[in-house]
DNA sequence: GATGAATGAGTATTCATTCAT
DNA sequence: GATGAATGAATACTCATTCAT
């Protein structure tokens, strides 16, 4: 009695999600987690050595889910079509953006694993990157996209679009759609002449 | 009359800064500044009465030295050269992305000044961003730009340009050069067809 | 489950008792109560949020226990009886002396707790007041006691008689029986003249 | 230009009273001290070697000035109209109630004037104390007063009563006057039988 | 003398983590 | 497993005091 027996990972992360978008990376602590799971503090121990496994796994399982839906965007599409995909998917997985800074922050104690989850989550990371900075090149091999501009400078915009505010008022969709546009067609405003 | 000053505010902004750039908000520490400053810690308090002032103070220094320089562009000029000069300043003062966790985080023991600082902050970031927006506005209004992309999003954009890893590697003339390319002209490429 | 409680609030409230009368309100600290306990210092935490917590529950405590004594005097017994039994249970309380202060003083960061508690405080020690001043009015009416002197100096009196370093030597009986003998007989001498 | 040049210890000890009643005796920093008397903080330390003397010389001279007006009672009174001037003089130099706590407190490091100063002060203090139980035993041996309450007791009553909150309220006059009354002739109403 | 600057020692508080049941 | 209890390490902050000019 108490709480049902069943703790489970996903739960946690549940958790973990919420407190991540309300409070930040440094509103998360075990004391929190636990009290909204109404769970007791060390509960959490069970399944996380520490702190920032929890973490680690928290943003590695983001991480993957993210992937396989990056992983199942059709291959054979133009570049710049999987590209407007990517970005979508992206935006759906704002939290992502906190990554960066924890890759810093994480100290665990058990440095052997630290060290292991962190590599693996950069390499994670990097792959949705460099398959971006891939398609990018392909588009303007293709010359459908111009060459003047510096690729990785895109993918920057479409990694940090997660970030900007107006996402929450404009709505996923739109905004991919609106950025998309502008990526391509620019601003200027040829209907004009 | 009185020993002589071995430090300044000044100082102490600049190894703020640095810390800022490494290790995040949550790095910084009157502990690891004084250290760095090979003063004792309690220096420190004589210059700011604790911690938030002094990131206050940081940010509003930070952001008065931009403003006086977003406040220098002519007016005269057309919207969109005008938008070019911004994101240049902006790009040149990156610090300032970490202002709007700060202005949540910051919870200064002296409310009142605390208070004063923050919503002053607020209002000056606010100010540039209304000052975009306005200027994006106009370029629509002009028919220089197209009206079918929402403005503020145009805004987010350039506002976190800033964050862009890239920006280092490229250099930030590089940078605005090419990213206010791509937002006037697009990606694609019309020298094809 | 869960390991075996070594400490109680109870037993943080003796020693905060002893401190409190050793070293005063200003003496009071987590670093020497947890000596005194032998427990770690953060571990009081886990009993009181922080210091002022702490002060305002033991004097919370404090309050309680006297005012139920205070609430059991017979109501229908003479006043100047009545007072004398007052008397008594206030001299076996003494170490409420320091109630007045710490209400001026605890400033607790909970604000709500510490303000609802310090009225609260405040309401009970009121409490305590009137109704010595009711039944010394009482006295008055009943013509047991002459009107001629001012009822709250008597209270002042019988309140802080607590202080009196000779209750300790004399024992509170014997206190309490003489003091009141003065209070209503007065030193001088009939057996006299 | 600056502050007056000349700064005296007349003014110190002014500064100081009003701080020890507004904020009592854990208020009293030559931080504010210094702020009260528009001079450097280290300017104190010119007149006093640390804090504790400062609030040693403080109570020295307050209960020199006392002492005098004391020794000033002519000592062919009868005991009873001595100690009633003794009670004036007591009420009107209600800030010695600190004495006790500060003779605690004082840690000063240097321990050699600090005791010395403190066993003079306790001394002082013991000087009237002992003057008021002489007395009293004087009217008790002239069967002025009744001997069957400790004379220790009165002593406390007299020496706490400059604690009673109502003093400000009544004047010191009149609440000396009453006072006096109580305690010789009682409570007791002797005009109704 | 006077004072601005610097500092050390002490306390409060938070939180991840360990331990015993 | 689950958990309540205990704790250590780290940081914020205050204030008396010393030092150099």
């Amino acid at each position: 009695m108490g709480r049902k027996k069943v703790l489970t990972k996903c739960e946690i992360f549940e958790v973990t999600k919420n407190i991540l978008k309300e409070e930040g990376l440094h509103g998360v602590h075990f004391k929190n987690i636990s009290e909204k799971l109404e769970v007791g503090r060390s509960t959490l121990y069970e399944y996380f050595s520490n702190k920032d496994d929890l973490l680690l796994a928290y943003m590695q399982n983001l991480m993957k889910e993210m992937n396989d839906k990056v992983n199942g965007i059709e291959d054979d599409l133009p570049p710049n079509e999987k590209l407007y995909h990517l970005l979508l998917i992206l935006l759906e997985h704002s939290q992502l953006h906190q990554i960066d800074q924890m890759i810093r922050d994480v100290q665990s104690s058990n440095k052997h694993a630290a060290d292991f989850y962190r590599e693996q989550l950069h390499a994670d990371l990097m792959h949705t990157y460099s398959l971006m900075t891939n398609w990018i090149e392909e588009a303007k091999d293709q010359r459908i996209w111009k060459t003047t501009i510096d690729s990785s400078l895109i993918g920057d915009l479409m990694f940090h679009s997660i970030l900007f505010p107006n996402r929450d008022r404009l709505g996923v969709e739109t905004m991919a759609r609106q950025l998309f546009e502008m990526i391509e067609k620019g601003m200027v405003n040829r209907s004009v002449n």
